[in-house]
DNA sequence: GCTTGACCTCAAGTTAAGTTGAGCTTGTAA
DNA sequence: TTACAAGCTCAACTTAACTTGAGGTCAAGC
């Protein structure tokens, strides 16, 4: 064990705690990137750990996989995020997950009032009638599911 | 136009806003019931509509289709939920959906205490150290965040 | 030098929640 | 009575994010 500066892909995967597929399939996409030993096997620079860190992080704000990579790659240069990169891609995820919260607590705060309230009888939940709403704009009207 | 008990799958797309390949699919997931003209065409009764606003507002929760079918399959008879019933069901959705924010937040927070700190140097960061005790737990897509 | 565990590629499978399409039947308004 | 919108069934497709498996290679310890 000299140098430990290059990691196998079954190190960055424990390392990480994401499966190596995951790996596989995140450098598929682009998200990380890797070279080739002579016997085509990756290896992985450390800054692997911090780029994957980043992802995971990501996800669990609820941004795809495919945002976050066009987040990276919009870093000049396509770097691995320094701290003022980080800075930048945090702050604008945190701002996503307020919104987030948000539009949960709104629901939320719908269904407390809709306890106890008359809503089931007809037509007076607020609830309801959101849905109402959505069914009348228009011919064929359709609730369309908002991306993530 | 006599009795205006009974719904046509298009009746109920249009008032509900939901989809008529929706609906079916409800039914095949035993979340809607319907019965047959002579003709095989479904017809509803107008509870269904009650349902179906139900099955939404969950699902809006972030409640999947199984675990909706489930909860009203727990109500005695497997009846279209009383105001009664509606009540515990809305109550224990809502805690749910206190749950889901609270974790929100929880990221959220990290996130912001995360901004201009030292995080990205290494092992220091407790969202990245979060992500490592996160790991592994079922095959195919995994559904981190609440849809919407 | 051989065995064994880690790797490699590529294709296909998985889950959720529906949608789309083909081919055929009903119901209703003119 | 006929045209045509609305319904029916069933299979296949869609998206995201991976996992699983088959069939074959690499590397390291004994």
């Amino acid at each position: 064990m000299a140098a430990v500066t290059e990691l196998t892909v079954g190190q960055v995967a424990t390392r990480s705690g994401v499966a190596v597929s995951a790996l596989h399939f995140y450098e598929a996409r682009g998200l990380i990137r890797s070279h080739r030993t002579s016997g085509n096997q990756r290896r992985y620079g450390r800054d692997v750990l911090r780029r994957v860190a980043i992802i995971r992080i990501a996800q669990e704000v609820g941004i795809s996989l495919a945002e976050i990579g066009a987040a990276l790659e919009s870093l000049p240069e396509g770097r691995t995020p320094t701290r003022e990169d980080w800075n930048l891609l945090s702050t604008a995820w945190r701002d996503q997950l307020d919104q987030k919260i948000a539009q949960l607590k709104k629901l939320r705060d719908g269904l407390t009032d809709c306890i106890g309230c008359g809503c089931m009888s007809i037509d007076k939940c607020p609830l309801r009638n959101k849905e109402d709403r959505l069914s009348a704009q228009g011919p064929g009207a359709r609730r369309l599911l908002v991306a993530r």
